[in-house]
DNA sequence: GCCGTTTTCGGCCCGACTGTTTTCAGTCG
C-alpha cells in the first residue's frame, strides 16, 4: 500500500471523527500525521511490519496500531465503525467551500443530507434556511460552489509550479513597474519552490492601494478582479488561478512576508516556539504576550532574529526541523543556482530534442557551464527516435570534433541516458559504453512490475561499472502519473555502496528525485546531480526546479557533484575511478 | 490524537472573513 493511500484513509478518518464531533485536537492530529506519511520517504508499510511507526513524528501509540490495522487488513475497524453511522458520502460534502465537518454534520442530522446530490437538492429547495444559524446566503454559496467543485481528492485543485511561476513573475513585474509601488516579493508555496501550488500570494508596499487595484485588474492575464482595499486586492487569473496581493506599510512588511510565505505548518511551530518566550508571533508584528509592546520589521531576517534563530530560507519552512535546526545554528550552507557548474542530462534531434549539437552546447556555453553533456535517448528508447549503436559512435566522434574548435574552459561530453531493461541490462556494448564520457541510466519501459523487482533492476544497473548516474528514479509525473515502486533507501544504499550518482531531475513535471527521496539519499552519501534533461535550449532553464528541489532537502554545494569544476567532477565518475586503479 | 525547557497531564498559532447574529461559531489560509 502506498504512503499516499495510507495519509489518503488517515484523512478520511479524520472527518469521521470530526462528524463525529471528536475534539477538534485529536482531528488536527490525524491530519497531521497524514502529512507526515504523505511525506515520508520510505514505506510506510514497510515500517509499520517492522513496528517502526512511532518513530516518526505524529504518530503514537494509537495511530500507530490503526496504520497497522490498514497495511494487513486494508482497513481500520474504527473507520468502519464510523462509516455504519455517517455515509462515507458524507466526507465529500465537508469539502464543499464554506462547509466543515460541524455544518456537514447538522445538515445530516436536521435534513438527512448523505452526498452532495442531497446537499444540492437541499440548497435548492432552500431548506438549508431553516437551520439556526445558516441562512440564504450559504444556499446560494453552496450552490455557486457546487459548480466549481473538483472531481475528488485533495490534489485536484492544485497546479503545477512552473505553471504558476510564469504568471506570478509577470503579474509582479506589472506591479514592480508602478511608482507608487516599494517593495514586491512572491509569497506562499511559490516562493518556497514547492512542486505544486493552489494560488498566487504577492507582498507588496504602495502609496497607491486603489490604483494598483485598477491596473491589475486591466491586466491581460487576469479574467475577474475581487474586492479591493487598502489591505490589497484579490484577482482571479483566465487560467482559473487566484491571486491575493496584500499591501502593507514598509514597517511591517517583513511580518506580513513572513506570514505568508507560511508553510502553515512551519508558522505553527514557530509561533508555539515564541509562545514559550513570551512571544506572540502575527502578520501584524511579534507582540510581547505581558505587555503592550510590539516589535515590527521590515524584513523577515528581524523577525527570526528576535525569536533567537538563525535566518531560514523559506525552501527550508516546511516545519521538517528547520527550526531546532536554526536554534542551534545547523542549517545546512544550502547550494545556490549559481553553485552549478555544469548539466549532465540533455537531448538534442539526434533523438527526441528539438535543437541541433551544436545549438545546445552554445546555449550551456553561454549560460556560464564549464561542461555539458549531450545524452540522447538509447537503442530500445521505442519512441521512433532511439539511437543506435552506429550512430552513437558517430556521435561520440562529432563532440570530438566540436570540441576542437570549443572556446576554452568549456567542455561538451559525449554521453547517453541509457535505458534499463527489465532484468537491470543496459541496450548497448560495454565497449561502446566505455568510450563515452559520461552515461545516465533510466527506466522508460515497463513500469508496472513488483516493488521488489524494480528494486533489483535499479539496483543491478547501479552496479554496472559504466553507468555514472540514474536517471528520474521513480518516474513520477506530477500531477499526471503516480511514481513507480521502487524502495529508494535500498537503491541509494547502492548507489553510495557503489559510487553511482543519482540525478535531481528538473522537468518542472519530474522534479524527481522529489525533496525527501533527495535528502534520504544524500545522507546516504549518495552523491547528487542537479540535470535538466532539457530537451531544447529554452528547458536549461529547469535548471532553477532542480535546484530548488535541492535546497528542498537541506543539500549543500558540497553534495552536489555538478558544482565542482570538471577537474573535480570528472575523478567522481566510476569511469574514471576503475581508469585510476588501472 | 500527540507531546514534553509547562514532561505522563494539560496544553495544543493567529487573525481575517463570512453569515449569521446582537456577541459569535465556523471556516479558512
Amino acid at each position: 500500500m502506498r504512503n499516499a493511500e495510507i495519509a489518503a484513509a488517515l484523512r478520511e478518518l479524520g472527518i469521521l471523527y470530526e462528524l463525529d464531533g471528536a475534539d477538534r485536537f485529536r482531528v488536527l492530529a490525524y491530519k497531521e500525521a497524514a502529512r507526515t506519511i504523505q511525506d515520508s520517504p520510505v514505506s510506510i508499510e514497510e515500517l509499520a511490519k517492522h513496528d517502526r511507526l512511532t518513530e516518526l513524528p505524529n504518530v503514537g501509540k494509537t495511530l500507530a496500531e490503526k496504520v497497522v490495522a490498514l497495511v494487513e487488513t486494508g482497513t481500520i475497524p474504527a473507520a468502519d465503525k464510523l462509516k455504519a453511522r455517517f455515509p462515507p458520502s458524507l466526507v465529500d460534502v465537508t469539502r464543499v467551500p464554506g462547509l466543515g465537518a460541524k455544518t456537514a454534520r447538522r445538515l445530516f442530522d436536521e435534513l438527512g443530507v448523505h452526498d452532495l446530490e442531497g446537499l444540492k437538492e437541499a440548497a435548492e429547495r432552500e431548506q438549508i434556511r431553516d437551520l439556526k444559524g445558516l441562512g440564504p446566503r450559504v444556499e446560494e454559496n453552496v450552490l455557486v460552489a457546487l459548480e466549481t467543485l473538483p472531481d475528488s481528492g485533495d490534489e485536484s485543485d492544485r497546479r503545477l509550479l512552473s505553471k504558476v511561476l510564469a504568471i506570478a513573475r509577470e503579474l509582479a513585474a506589472e506591479v514592480t513597474a508602478l511608482p507608487s509601488t516599494g517593495q514586491v516579493e512572491l509569497a506562499g508555496s511559490l516562493r518556497r519552490w514547492a512542486e505544486t501550488c493552489k494560488d498566487i500570494d504577492i507582498v507588496v508596499t504602495s502609496e497607491d492601494p486603489a490604483g494598483l487595484a485598477a491596473t491589475l485588474a486591466e491586466h491581460e492575464l487576469v479574467a475577474q478582479a475581487g474586492s479591493a482595499g487598502d489591505a490589497g486586492t484579490s484577482l482571479l487569473t483566465h487560467t482559473g488561478v487566484k491571486v491575493d496581493v496584500r499591501i502593507t506599510p514598509q514597517k511591517t512588511f517583513g511580518d506580513l512576508l513572513q506570514h505568508f510565505t507560511g508553510s502553515a505548518e512551519h508558522n505553527v511551530q514557530l509561533r508555539e516556539r515564541a509562545l514559550g518566550r513570551g512571544l506572540s508571533v502575527s502578520e501584524h508584528g511579534v507582540a510581547v504576550v505581558e505587555g503592550k509592546k510590539v516589535h515590527t520589521f521590515s524584513d523577515e531576517a528581524g523577525v527570526y532574529e528576535l525569536l533567537g534563530l538563525d535566518y531560514i530560507e523559506p525552501e527550508l519552512r516546511e516545519g521538517r526541523g528547520e527550526i531546532e535546526a536554526a536554534e542551534t545554528g545547523e542549517l545546512p550552507e544550502l547550494l545556490r543556482i549559481e553553485d552549478i557548474r555544469g548539466d549532465l542530462h540533455s537531448h538534442t534531434t539526434l533523438s527526441d530534442g528539438r535543437n541541433t549539437l551544436n545549438q545546445m552546447a552554445t546555449a550551456a556555453r553561454r549560460r556560464g557551464y564549464a561542461y555539458f553533456a549531450i545524452t540522447d535517448h538509447s537503442a530500445s528508447h521505442g519512441f521512433g527516435d532511439h539511437v543506435d549503436a552506429k550512430a552513437l559512435a558517430k556521435r561520440i566522434k562529432e563532440v570530438a570534433d566540436w570540441n576542437q574548435s570549443a572556446p576554452r574552459g568549456f567542455r561538451l561530453l559525449a554521453g547517453s541516458e541509457v535505458n534499463i531493461g527489465t532484468k537491470g541490462e543496459l541496450d548497448y556494448p560495454d565497449e561502446l559504453l566505455a568510450q563515452l564520457d559520461w552515461v545516465v541510466a533510466s527506466v522508460h519501459t515497463s513500469f508496472n512490475i513488483s516493488r521488489k523487482d524494480m528494486t533489483e533492476r535499479v539496483v543491478e544497473a547501479i552496479r554496472h561499472p559504466y553507468v555514472d548516474c540514474i536517471g528520474h528514479l521513480t518516474g513520477r509525473l506530477l500531477l499526471r502519473r503516480e511514481p513507480y515502486g521502487v524502495d529508494v533507501e535500498r537503491v541509494a544504499e547502492a548507489a553510495a555502496g557503489n559510487g553511482t550518482m543519482i540525478e535531481i531531475n528538473g522537468n518542472p513535471n519530474r522534479r524527481d528525485l522529489n525533496e525527501h527521496h533527495a535528502r534520504l539519499a544524500a545522507e546516504a552519501g549518495v552523491m547528487i546531480v542537479c540535470n535538466t534533461d532539457a530537451h531544447g535550449t529554452d528547458t536549461l532553464e529547469n535548471m532553477q526546479y532542480s535546484v530548488a528541489t535541492a535546497r528542498r532537502a537541506w543539500l549543500t554545494p558540497e553534495q552536489v557533484a555538478n558544482t565542482r569544476a570538471w577537474r573535480s567532477f570528472a575523478p567522481l565518475r566510476k569511469r574514471a575511478k576503475a581508469a585510476a586503479r588501472r
